[in-house]
Parts: structure tokens; C-alpha cells; sequence
RNA sequence: GCUGGCGUAGCUCAACGGCAGAGCAGCUGUUUUGUAAACAGCAGGUUGUGAGUUCGAAUCUCACCGCCAGCUCCA
């Protein structure tokens, strides 16, 4: 027999006189990465311990701290727990258990059983699960042809995995067996279950069968788990400061919105939580300015002649609000695009105006579903820093390479880190193979030149035109999806818009949706979290706030707010009759950044000072005595350009 | 829209078939305070809405509305 050879990825190789295990090759490297090994990647590809490597192959050891065991953890996990809940309830009848990457949950298993899960059943989950792991079980391995593993199935009473199994379309399927349990699965898993330290069961939900509500609805099981007890503790204890961090805890306690059930989904914003509203919007402006667009201001109504004409009378009827006055049908706007092609065809346009980018922050309704409005990331009116660029194809490659450039600019402002997802043509779609063609390697051609990263989702595109997503990731390392880039081909058509070329001729312009902080409600949902209310400087309600030690200096007080806030900030005071200790207090869950504190030396220096305390540097115990004129300064060079 | 859970004072929560209560916030008074909570008093409610069961309902039943967790959707 032939000898095997295993590259290492630091570069060095093994040799084997004959087949070898990755537990084998671990072992021969050394007796801690044998013990620490998760699985193996042998080609590139996630296997076992105890898959045997049979020829020469690329191997990397897959160990507990490595990026991959996440994932197989989670999975196992989500076997563990099945197991646990076939121990304790009974027969279940198992749908699909896969592991989660992102968010608090690690993984789910969706389960049919008689009985009803409730959260007082978790800790039993969760002990059930830990006597597994100490049984320290090994998972082995087994293929079976389709035939017999649907036999297999069907024996020990898994109709679901049955009809899994018919629907992959290939010859063999693999089962994982630990104990007296089996189920259907493609692993790899972990080498003995006693490598999880630490689960935890989250919550119960309801999940439909294939996601149709006409089927019958399965208990979705959320859990984590982790290697050690540790990790599971920092990982609860991360998430449960999310929770304080939560956009609809924060907005009634620092008074920046609320919701009232006569208007579900259309969030009231108050003085402060509209400043930072209005504040998004002029920082957009100032954008704008430099980048030549042209912002215009539109109806709120129309006639449903022009949603027929769009398109959303046909496919977006059900989401929009309609009211009826004598016998004409009005549609409120759900979007900003069919005023922009008016716009467009208002007069003939040259090819000397393009590209022609028109930015809109007017209000849009979109009537959502009950179940999927929430807080301020999913209402029912909302108002876009939205704009419609018309341009020719050859502008296509410029203007997309700007935008993302403003919308890396935004965004590193705010700190949060983008990346990018480049959708292409779907099965059905308007427009020519020629036009698409072009669309698509411009977008390709842009991101490639920007020198990062980026997914291709193949067929994702909208029926209209590619588009490019970017997902902004905040400071728990959540992604949401905000900026978002698209092109259209559908509009220019069904407006019939047109421009005239250089040689004369009559052209279609291209157009390009396009929108960055998304909808700022969502937006200001997201940054409140990204920021835990913590707003940077320049878009803080308050900025500064004048604490008077006692009544005596309340005039001081007022004199000091006058003077600063005639320099240009935003500043408030805080002359009640309360200890300094609790107006400190105050104004330190409120958030305030600079508290001015003015008593009876501050009061008779000359020049006047305030003495100054900083919460971004709260260690500092004595606090530094700066005039009003200074402090303004200070504050407006922190403010970016 | 579907499934499940939950709606008590502005906020956080208690009372769980028998007189609706506390803390914080608010108001009034006292205190004049030096770097994260002074003290006292007052006020605050048709217990989400509407029916029903009961001698009696915040509590049990039903419907509706809203919120939350998911599913689905996200031109």
C-alpha cells in the first residue's frame, strides 16, 4: 500500500505508511492538539476525528479555539439536545436542528412532540443535556443507499427524515449514532459528547413545517452551548447587556420616542429623539451638497392611476394605505421612485444633465403585517435618505464607485465596519442580456477595484436590476442590512423616460435606487443600540450641561448656559434643589457627556470657569477648571467635518 | 397574516376569586448641599377595550386591540 502524505498548514508534512485518522495525525503532532481536536478540514473540506484519510491531502487540525468548532459545537449541540428531549418527553419526530452563527441563539431543533414545551421544562433540557455529556458518548458514522436509510428512518419513527431524505436527490445519505440515539445527518460532529461544558435553553417558539402556515407547526427549541461553563457565562452575560442596550428600552428612558397603540407602527419621536432624527438628516444634507445631488420635495398622495402605471398597484397593493374620496381612489406613497420619474419626464432632459441625482427624505407608508412591526426597525412610516440617480449605462461603473465610497465615509463615521453582497439576475427578470451583462460586471468591476471582500449571491437580484446590500456591523457584532444600492430597468420603461444624446437620438436612462443609512428610523434604532444611547458628540441632543453646587449660583448658572450655548452648543442646566451627588447622577444616566459644575469658587473666579467633567474620562477625580469659551471650542473641534 | 406568551400608576413591578399596593419619576414643603440617589407630605387607577361566569372579577371564559418571541413577508 501506497504511503499517505498530509500537508500541515504551516507547511510541513507527515507521512503515513498507511491510511491515517485526523485523531491519528493530531496525535502524531502532539498530545495537547490531539486532546484539543474538534475535527478535521482535509482539503478544505469539515470532517471527523475519525475520518480516515486514505491519499495524499491538505490537513488542518480543527481545534476547540479554531473559527470552524463554533459551528460543530453548535450542531452537536442541537443533537445533544434532541437526544435530551427524546430521554425526557418521549417519542419525537425530528425536523431540522441546524446551527446559528450570529445572534444570541447557537442553534435550534425543530421537533415534533405530544408534549408541550414550556420554559420550566429547560433546566430539565439542560441537566439531561450535561448527563449526556458526561456520558461522554462518541458519535460514529454510517452510509446508507437512500432505500435503506428511508427504511431506517421510518423504523425508528423519523417521517420527517424521510422526506429529507427523498428530497436530496443523491444515492447515499449519512446517520450519526451516540447511544440509543440516531439521526439522519451530514456532520462532522464533535469526537465525544462530553467536549460541550456548558448549554443553555433559551426560549420555545412555534415554526411551520416548510415555513407554510397551511402545515402543521413544529416546536422550534433555541439553545447556545459551549466548550466551557466560562464561555456560556460571558456569552449570557453579553447578550443580557444587549438587553439594556435594547432601542425600545432606551427610547422611553432617555425620552426620545414612544409608541401609542392608537398608531401601531408609527413611532411618536420627542424634542430630543427628533434631534437626532433631523440630525441624521443634516448630516445626509451636508453630503449631498458635496456630491451633487439635488434634493426635491414631493406628494404624499396619488391617484392609483400612477401606482397601476408603476407596477405597485400589481405587486404591492396589499402593503400600501388607499383611501377613497368621492369616486377617485388615492394610494398613499410607499416609495419615492414614481415621483422621481415625473420628475424626470417633467420637461425633455438632455444628456448634458446626467447624471441627474434626485435625493427625497419625504414620508413614506408601507402598511406591514401585525406580526412583523417592531420598535423602530420595522414601522409603518418611515422616511429614507433615498435618492433616484438617472445616468446613462456607461455612468453606471462612476457613479456606483462614488456611492460606495460616501457610503464607507458614513459609515466609518459612525464606526461601523461594512461589508459587501453583490446580488445578480434572477430566473425572472426585465431587461436585455445585454444591459444585465453590463450591470452586472460594472457592479463586479467597482467592488473588485475597491479591494474588498465581497459575497456574490447568484439569482438574488430583483427582477428589475442587481443590486449590491452592504451589512454594517455594531458594536455587539450584529449585522444589519441598511445601505443598499440598485439598479433599475424597469422604471425608465414603464415611464417612458427618455433623454437625448450627444448625436440626437432618443436613450434610456438607467436608473439607480439607492439609500444609505437606509430608513433613518431604522437607522436610529440601530445606533442607539451600536451606541448604547451613548450618541457621539456632534449628534447629542445635549452636549453640555451646567450643574449648579446650590441655589446661590443659579444665576451663575444660567449665565454660563447663555454664554455657551450663544457659541453654538447645545446645552441645559440643572439648578433644582437636589445635592450635587444626585444631579451627577442624573445627568450621567442621561447620558450627558460634559457636565459644567459651577459652585462658589467657580463662581468667583475670574475669568469665569465651570469646573468640567468629562464622561469619557471618569477616572480623573478632580476636575479641571476651563472657561465656557474654551469648552465650546473643545466640543466643535471634536465634531468631524 | 399565522402560532404562543404577556397587557395593573409616566417607568419597573406586587396583589392571582374577597377593601388595587410599593419603589422610581411628578407636585408641594423643608434642606443649601462640592462630584452617581437629602427628608417629609400630596397626588396619581373604570387593572388595554367590550361582553360573559359569579353574591363578588385585576384574578376565570370568550372576542377585539396592542406589545413581545418566533414563522412568513420585506417592491
Amino acid at each position: 500500500m501506497a504511503t499517505v502524505t498530509i500537508n500541515l498548514p504551516d507547511g510541513s508534512k507527515k507521512v503515513f505508511s498507511k491510511p491515517a485518522t485526523v485523531a491519528e495525525v493530531a496525535a502524531a503532532i502532539g498530545k495537547r492538539l490531539a486532546a484539543d481536536a474538534v475535527a478535521g478540514k482535509v482539503d478544505g473540506k469539515l470532517v471527523d476525528t475519525f475520518f480516515k484519510i486514505e491519499r495524499d491531502a491538505s490537513l488542518e487540525i480543527i481545534t476547540k479555539q479554531s473559527k470552524e468548532s463554533a459551528e460543530i459545537l453548535r450542531h452537536s449541540s442541537a443533537h445533544l439536545m434532541a437526544q435530551a428531549v427524546a430521554r425526557l418527553f418521549g417519542p419525537v419526530k425530528l425536523w431540522v436542528g441546524p446551527p446559528l452563527l450570529e445572534g444570541r441563539y447557537g442553534f435550534y431543533y425543530d421537533m415534533d412532540l405530544d408534549h408541550r414545551i414550556v420554559p420550566e421544562d429547560f433546566p430539565k433540557i439542560e441537566a439531561e443535556m450535561m448527563k449526556i455529556a458526561a456520558e461522554n458518548l462518541s458519535p460514529e458514522r454510517f452510509e446508507l443507499p437512500v432505500d435503506e436509510a428511508v427504511q431506517l428512518a421510518e423504523k425508528i419513527g423519523q417521517p420527517y427524515k424521510v422526506e429529507l431524505i427523498k428530497g436530496f436527490g443523491v444515492s447515499t445519505v449519512s446517520f450519526y449514532k451516540q447511544g440509543e440515539f440516531t439521526d439522519l445527518c451530514e456532520g462532522p460532529h464533535l469526537p465525544r459528547t462530553g467536549f460541550v461544558g456548558g448549554v443553555k435553553i433559551m426560549n420555545v417558539t412555534g415554526a411551520y413545517l416548510h415555513g407554510d402556515q397551511s402545515q402543521k407547526m413544529l416546536q422550534r427549541v433555541y439553545g447556545c452551548a459551549f466548550f466551557s461553563q466560562k464561555e456560556l457565562d460571558a456569552h449570557l452575560a453579553k447578550w443580557a447587556d444587549a438587553e439594556k442596550r435594547d432601542h425600545r428600552r432606551l427610547g422611553t428612558e432617555l425620552d426620545l420616542f414612544f409608541f401609542d397603540p392608537i398608531a401601531p407602527g408609527h413611532p411618536f419621536f420627542l424634542p430630543k429623539g427628533a434631534f437626532l432624527f433631523n440630525g441624521l438628516i443634516s448630516y445626509m444634507r451636508r453630503h449631498y451638497e458635496r456630491e451633487g445631488y439635488q434634493e426635491v420635495v414631493t406628494p404624499q398622495v396619488f391617484l392609483s392611476q400612477l401606482w397601476k402605471q408603476s407596477g405597485h398597484y400589481d405587486h404591492y397593493k396589499d402593503n400600501m394605505y388607499f383611501c377613497k374620496v368621492g369616486d377617485d381612489e388615492f394610494g398613499v406613497k410607499p416609495m419615492n421612485c414614481p415621483s422621481h420619474a415625473l420628475i424626470f419626464k417633467s420637461r425633455h432632459r438632455s444628456y448634458r444633465e446626467l447624471p441627474l441625482r434626485l435625493a427625497d427624505f419625504g414620508m413614506l407608508h408601507r402598511l406591514e403585517l401585525s406580526g412583523v412591526v417592531g420598535g423602530l426597525t420595522r414601522v409603518r412610516r418611515l422616511t429614507q435618505d433615498d435618492a433616484h440617480i438617472f445616468c446613462a449605462p456607461e455612468q453606471i461603473e462612476d457613479e456606483i464607485a462614488n456611492l460606495i465610497r460616501l457610503g464607507r465615509k458614513v459609515y466609518k463615521t459612525f464606526g461601523m465596519p461594512l461589508r459587501a453582497e453583490l446580488s445578480t439576475r434572477p430566473p425572472q427578470s426585465l431587461g436585455s442580456d445585454e444591459l444585465w451583462t453590463r450591470a452586472e460586471g460594472a457592479l463586479q468591476a467597482v467592488l473588485q477595484h475597491t479591494g474588498e471582500p465581497f459575497q456574490v449571491k447568484k439569482g438574488e437580484g430583483a427582477f428589475y436590476g442587481p443590486k449590491i446590500d452592504f451589512h454594517a456591523k455594531d458594536a455587539l457584532d450584529r449585522e444589519w442590512q441598511l445601505f443598499t444600492i440598485q439598479l433599475d430597468f424597469n422604471l425608465a420603461e414603464r415611464f417612458d423616460l427618455e433623454y437625448a444624446s450627444q448625436k440626437g437620438s432618443r436613450e434610456r436612462p438607467v436608473v439607480i435606487h439607492r439609500a444609505i443609512l437606509g430608513s433613518i428610523e431604522r437607522f436610529l434604532g440601530v445606533l442607539i443600540e451600536h451606541t448604547g444611547g451613548d450618541f457621539p458628540l456632534w449628534l447629542a441632543p445635549i452636549q453640555v450641561r451646567v450643574l449648579a453646587v446650590t441655589d446661590k449660583q443659579n444665576e451663575y448658572a444660567e449665565r454660563i448656559e447663555k454664554e455657551l450655548r450663544i457659541l453654538g452648543i447645545r446645552v441645559d442646566r440643572d439648578t433644582s434643589s437636589e445635592k450635587i451627588g444626585a444631579k451627577i447622577r442624573k445627568a450621567t444616566l442621561e447620558k450627558i457627556r460634559y457636565m459644567a459644575i459651577v459652585g462658589e469658587e467657580e463662581a468667583k473666579a475670574k475669568p469665569e470657569v465651570v469646573a468640567l467633567r468629562d464622561r469619557k474620562n471618569l477616572d480623573k477625580t478632580d476636575s479641571e477648571w476651563v472657561s465656557p469659551k474654551e469648552l465650546a471650542k473643545r466640543i466643535l473641534e471634536e465634531i468631524p467635518a
